[in-house]
DNA sequence: GGCCTATTGACCAGGGTAGTCAATAATTAA
DNA sequence: TTAATTATTGACTACCCTGGTCAATAGGCC
């Protein structure tokens, strides 16, 4: 258990993700220097002392998160996603059910997950490039690395082909991110939307598998 | 001309371009709220007072922004697309040049429109409001509504393909936003640029084409 | 009861805020 | 040339918000 924020993680869950989801909001929002410790103990329902008694000061809970996120995202990579699974339509089904599930549970995550990476202050740029270099070239390097090629037509152009699916992915899962919070009927609203991601699959196969 | 804002359109351009970006990045940074006049001084070189004799108020300022790019962006659109041209890939190629090439001047244009587009502030939301309608609803709204549909593959799904080459189109302008203003060989750089969509365009039409 | 930890929120010094205004510099008019 | 007008400066203000502290309280456990 890390020592260092026991406090914090010995909470029951229900109010760690308040504090996890308000702070993720602001940290994502306004970037570190901007976010007010103010705001998130506002919206995480506690009191000043309290936040500050779990992660000591700003810095420490801005660290905190980075850290403990990558952890989730890279643990949950490497437990969803079916490795033995080849086929690079497959490979995203796994990546976009797992996104769409952490959406629905830490909304702002991977708002705040990029934020990190344009992060420009100077008190935590450093302790930040530290960090990033291990998990980048650990887990998320090649999730695409394996994947059969030969399910392509002849003569096409792989690596633009690769960038097409991949945008086409992203610009799914962010035209529909609000959706996933917005009904309550989680699961089926995740079946849902999965099904119309293989319909996108479907049309792209078409064009570009043999 | 603009009675209100005269003063300040009558400046030399180069020093106009100068108060545009710096407000453009900071309104885009940091959402009209946390974006700090001082900060835009300072990045224009100018005082604090002449930003205040120019736009009387931070609100001003903002909305002045708002409507200017906005008119900016529809006049280019109007006046650079070809209308004549019904092939969707065409029509994004002039799209994409006319972008790049206002990229180029105003660097953070359109990330000012997007964040324009996300902003909660009660300042400026209602007055946001009522000139938005007016302004979707006059010019960008079918920029491919009379697109050559015959083109593509019978019995492909023709709004999924249609949204793939979007994101792919989306995905590829943010992806070499960056490559835009680095290099100082400005023309040539954006044929470059635009010779490499072509290749994507050339992929997608194999793909979706007839 | 006593002990320990969880939790509160008033409080602080420091810094940043939008906006002002008297003073100066530059330009134009006569 | 001088006078009038306009462009420009930056020190200044009153106010608000900041990250962080700490003495006080509440609650749970022995």
């Amino acid at each position: 258990m890390n020592v260092l924020f026991a406090k914090f993680l010995n909470l029951n869950p229900e109010k760690q993700d308040r504090v996890l989801n308000a702070a993720l909001k602001e940290f994502a929002q306004k970037g570190y220097q901007n976010a007010s410790t103010n705001e998130i103990v506002k919206e995480a329902e506690i009191s000043k002392g309290l936040l500050f008694h779990y992660f000591n000061n700003k810095k420490d809970l801005y660290l905190f998160l980075h850290d403990h996120f990558m952890d989730i995202f890279l643990e949950e990579i490497h437990a969803k996603v079916a490795w033995n699974e080849k086929d690079i339509f497959d490979r995203y089904r796994n990546i976009a059910r797992l996104k769409f599930e952490l959406y629905q549970k830490y909304p702002e995550m991977f708002n705040f997950i990029r934020a990190v990476y344009s992060e420009d202050s100077n008190d935590v740029r450093s302790e930040l490039e530290r960090r990033k270099k291990e998990i980048l070239s650990e887990g998320y390097k090649d999730l695409f690395g394996d994947v059969d090629l030969s399910k392509f037509k002849e003569g096409i152009d792989v690596e633009k082909t690769k960038n097409i699916i991949f945008w086409t992915m992203e610009g799914f899962a962010y035209r529909y991110q609000d959706k996933v919070t917005d009904i309550q009927l989680e699961q089926i609203n995740i079946e849902e939307l999965l099904a119309e991601l293989d319909m996108y699959s479907e049309v792209l196969r078409q064009g570009f598998y043999k």
